[in-house]
DNA sequence: CTATGTATTAAGACTGCGTTAACCATTTCT
DNA sequence: AGAAATGGTTAACGCAGTCTTAATACATAG
């Protein structure tokens, strides 16, 4: 998880301190600038992942900072953080929709911090597996058509084996417990065995390919790349 | 994103009308209350994920209120804004930190309430993924996916080394007796011996490496860096 | 030095999955 | 309707990987 570049701009050498130290016990790459215009020559050239940006800063404050960060062309879908002390007037900062992904209020305690930087940074690697992903492995599939895409042919799959399918895809990567499949593909009342979840899942791996599910010992199964 | 529950408190019905207009237009579920007493009551059964609060109303206020729903066991983890009028005393409300997690200010924009609330409700579903994974320094555990990822590698571990992992990494630091452990991993009806941990253990140290797991004599093991 | 607790192996037991084939059930075709 | 095809479920058996044990070697505290 570590090696994202985070940007950080605030008027005070303190807090850029405080917070740079816990990002860095992160293992986050961590830049500072001490004004928005310093703030957006470094973002240029080391093309951060998040920028946290203070909104009260002499001179340039943080919503002029972040629009102008929109401007720029390879800066316009970074993630920004404003910092913004408890109490201040948000309906300035927000009537201002500059597009900021998240609010973090001073008093900073780092613990919330880092885990809110982290909760942004791995809603952008979800966004860039989800874009990825759809044309990566080639399987998609259309509830309304009840249709399987692989590498663009349609495929027809049974019942079952399309629901399994859909559920095992609908998170792709999290291994589903049989339990979990019987009670969402086969429904609560129903009482089949545990081998007929293999015999499906052999049936989608004949025809989408083996690579594709994989098993969790003890566990359940999966779909993955 | 839809499907989201807000509970939107308020002595005012034109306030009511107004933001809940705007929230289910963005397709979430909205319940009202025009004070403290029926918001307890309404926020027990609808069980909502983000709770807005008026702090200036008759009888009880919002802080009040808040602190009454912190005491809920269902509610207290409910994320709970408080609506202010600009301009209005911050020392007290601050001063009582009941634990809010965001504050909007009166006169109420729709735009700005929605961004706000949207942003809300992406760490509440962030801090559940939290949940899920643990990690401390270049190793981390997805339980979702059944994975450990130790410097960015992922690793597949059997169900009860994975499962030890997962206990020891849920609080880094803290010795887990075999006790523990045992009725932990094993569950408290299935008799194995002692020696089955270290065995697992030692698998552990084989594959993440040994300084991780530490023996404390007589005692237990821990993870630690 | 001894006692106690832990580390390390290797071997065997065990569990759970994969696979096939046969058997119903349901739908479609003639 | 009867035949044929398709889909769903189950049972049986083999197999691989996982778990546990037991035996032995090692470490540390007293």
């Amino acid at each position: 998880m570590g090696g994202n570049k985070i940007l950080l701009v605030d008027d005070e050498q303190d807090i850029l301190d405080l917070v740079s130290y816990n990002l860095k016990k992160e293992g986050f790459e961590v830049y500072t600038a001490l004004n928005g215009r310093t703030a957006i020559e470094v973002a240029e050239k080391a093309l951060p992942d998040l920028i946290i940006l203070d909104v009260m800063m002499p001179e340039m404050d943080g919503m002029e900072t972040c629009a102008q960060l929109r401007e720029h062309p390879n800066l316009s879908k970074t993630l920004i953080a404003f910092l913004t002390a408890r109490g201040e007037d948000y309906s300035q900062i927000a009537g201002f929709d500059a597009g900021a992904d998240d609010y973090i209020t001073k008093p900073i305690k780092p613990r919330v911090l880092i885990s809110r930087v982290k909760a942004l940074l791995r809603r952008l690697e979800s966004d860039k597996l989800d874009a990825k992903t759809a044309s990566l492995h080639g399987i998609s599939i259309d509830k309304d058509r009840y249709v399987v895409l692989k590498d663009g042919e349609e495929l027809n799959l049974p019942k079952k084996e399309f629901e399994l399918l859909a559920l095992l895809l609908s998170q792709p990567g999290r291994v589903y417990t049989r339990e979990v499949i019987l009670s969402s593909v086969w429904g609560n009342d129903v009482v089949v065995g545990d081998r007929t979840i293999d015999v499906h899942i052999r049936k989608l791996r004949e025809k989408l390919g083996d690579e594709y599910f994989k098993t969790v010992k003890g566990v359940g199964y999966k779909f993955e790349t």
